[in-house]
DNA sequence: CGATGCCTTGAGACTGTTCAAATTAGGTGG
DNA sequence: CCACCTAATTTGAACAGTCTCAAGGCATCG
C-alpha cells in the first residue's frame, strides 16, 4: 500500500509557508541561502517531477555503491550513516524534506556513507546529465546547490564538535535545537508540536551515546520542563532554556532561523 | 626574523615527489583526484606567487569574519576549529600543505570556523575575483577544487565517526593513520618518520579527549610497539598493527594512498 | 492475540576526567 | 654557552559521566 506521507505535518497548525507542491520544503531549503528566480523554481520543479516512493527503512544509498545521479529527498526523513565492522554505526546527518542526498556524486564515483529512509519517503532521482544542465542553466541554481552543500559541511563541523565537547544533556538538546530550526525554515511544523519520527536509538547513533542513556536524558528534559518527545511528536516546554541548555547558535546554519517556543 | 618553513621535511630520506617549487604540496593534492593538465599547473603556480608568510599561533581567521577570497596553505601546519562559551575548543580539521582554508569563502560571505597557523606557514590569498577567474579558465581546476571541497567533507564525517563510536586508543589510531596517508600522499615524508607538529592538547582537542588521557594512550602505543611520538617526530613502529588498532580503512579519502611501515 | 520493536528502569563496572604537582624540553636573552 | 622562563609532557589518585548487562512494560501491527 502506499505509504503515508503526510503525517509530517502537524494538524495543529498551518506550516508558516503553504506546502504549495511536491518541491516546496525544497525550495524552500535553497531559497534561505541563495534568492531563487521564477525560472529557477520552474526548472526545479520540472526535475523533481514523478518521484519514487519508498518505504521506511530502505536502503537508497550503500557506502561503495556506483553513484550516478544525485537524489533529493522531497518528502520524509532518511539518515546518512556509516557502519563499523564491529557492528556499530555513526549517522552522521539527518535529512529532512527538501535535502539532497549524496551531493558528492558530483565529482565522486563511488558512495563514501549509506543513506536509510527513516519513513516513507518520496525521492526525486536526478541523473547527472540533467543535474549539470540544470547548474549549467541556472547561475542561481548552481549557487544554490553550492550553497546547500556549504551549509551541509558546516553542519558536520558542528557535529563533530557536539560529540567532542559537549556533555549528554547538551548533546541531545543541541540536536533538537538545529533539527528544530532546520524543519521550521523549510515551514515544516512548529513553532511548539514537531514531527520528529527518529527513535531513541537513532537519537543515540547519532550523538554518540548509548539508547539507554539518550532515554534517561530524555527524562531528564521532560522533568527539568525543556522538551517532551514521545512517540514521533516532539513538544518545545521552554524553547529559551532548551536554547540555553544547548548552547545553541544557528550561525553556522548560514541563514536557517527559527523561533521554537518562546524567542 | 624568517621563521623556519623547512623542517617539517624529513631530513633522513627524500620526499617520494621531489618539492620542485612552493605549489608542489598543492599540486600533488589536487592531482590525487583530478589529472592536471600542464596549463593547470601553470594557472595555479601563478595564482600562488607571493605568499605571505606568518609565525605560529597567528590567527588566519576568526570565526564570523568577513571573507574576501579564499586561503591556500602552501606550506606549514594549521587547524581549523570552533571555540565553545564555557573555553572549550574543537579542532575540526588538520590543515596541511596545500589545503585549502576556507573554501566556504566562495558561498559564504562569514567565516563560520577558525583558522590558526600550528607552525610558521606560508599562505596564498587568493582574491574570490582570481578564484572565480581561476575556475573559469579551466575546468579541470573547477573539478580539481570541487573534489577537494568533497573529501573535505567526507574528511569530516569520519571525524565525527571518529570521536563518536571509537575509544582513546582507537581515536588517537586513526588521527594518525590519515594524516599520515595524507602527507604520504603530497610526498611530505615518511613512511616511517613524519614530522607531526601537533601537539598532545591538540591532539586531545582534536579526538575530543583530555590531554592527559592522550598522553596516557601515546604511551600505550608505545609501549605496544605501534608508534612513538616524541618531540615534533612520529615514527611508525608496526604500520600494519595500527592500521588495525585504528579500524583504518582510506577509501573516505577517495584517492590518497600511502604505505606507511610494512603494507 | 501473539510477536516484535521501542521505551523504561535498576545496579554495578569501567573508561575517561579532574585536580594537582613534578619533570622535561624548547626558546630567549644575557 | 649558560641561565632562565615558559610551554609541553608525564605521573598519581580520586572522581564522575557514561556504559553494560539485564529485565520488565508498553505499544503497534499483522
Amino acid at each position: 500500500m502506499a505509504p503515508d506521507l503526510d503525517h509530517w505535518q502537524d494538524p495543529a497548525r498551518p506550516p508558516r509557508r503553504p506546502l504549495l507542491d511536491h518541491a516546496s520544503p525544497l525550495l524552500a531549503h535553497l531559497s534561505t541561502g541563495i534568492e531563487l528566480s521564477p525560472d529557477d523554481e520552474r526548472l526545479l520543479r520540472a526535475a523533481t517531477k514523478s518521484p519514487r516512493v519508498l518505504p521506511a527503512h530502505a536502503d537508497l544509498i550503500k557506502e561503495g555503491d556506483v553513484l550516478c545521479g544525485v537524489k533529493i529527498l522531497l518528502d520524509g526523513w532518511a539518515i546518512a550513516y556509516r557502519s563499523l565492522p564491529n557492528g556499530s554505526r555513526q549517522i552522521l546527518a539527518l535529512l529532512l524534506p527538501g535535502d539532497v542526498c549524496v551531493a558528492h556524486a558530483c565529482t565522486a564515483n563511488c558512495a563514501d556513507h549509506s543513506v536509510m529512509s527513516l519513513t516513507p519517503v518520496r525521492i526525486a532521482d536526478v541523473t547527472m546529465a540533467s543535474f549539470n544542465r540544470l547548474v549549467a542553466t541556472s547561475a542561481g541554481l548552481a549557487r544554490a546547490f553550492r550553497w546547500a552543500d556549504m551549509v551541509t559541511l558546516s553542519m558536520q563541523r558542528e557535529w563533530t564538535m557536539n560529540i567532542g565537547q559537549r556533555d549528554a544533556l547538551t548533546r541531545v538538546s543541541h540536536l533538537l535545537c538545529e533539527t528544530m530550526t532546520r524543519m521550521g525554515a523549510r515551514g515544516l511544523g512548529g513553532p511548539a508540536q514537531w514531527y520528529f519520527p527518529p527513535t531513541q536509538t537513532d537519537i543515540a547513533e547519532a550523538v554518540g551515546l548509548t539508547p539507554v542513556h539518550v532515554n534517561r536524558t530524555l527524562r531528564t528534559m521532560r522533568e527539568d520542563g525543556l522538551v517532551d518527545l514521545h512517540g514521533k511528536t516532539l513538544t518545545v516546554l521552554d524553547g529559551g532554556r532548551l536554547r540555553d541548555t544547548a548552547m545553541f547558535d544557528p550561525a553556522y546554519l548560514h541563514g536557517a532561523k527559527c523561533d521554537f517556543g518562546e524567542g
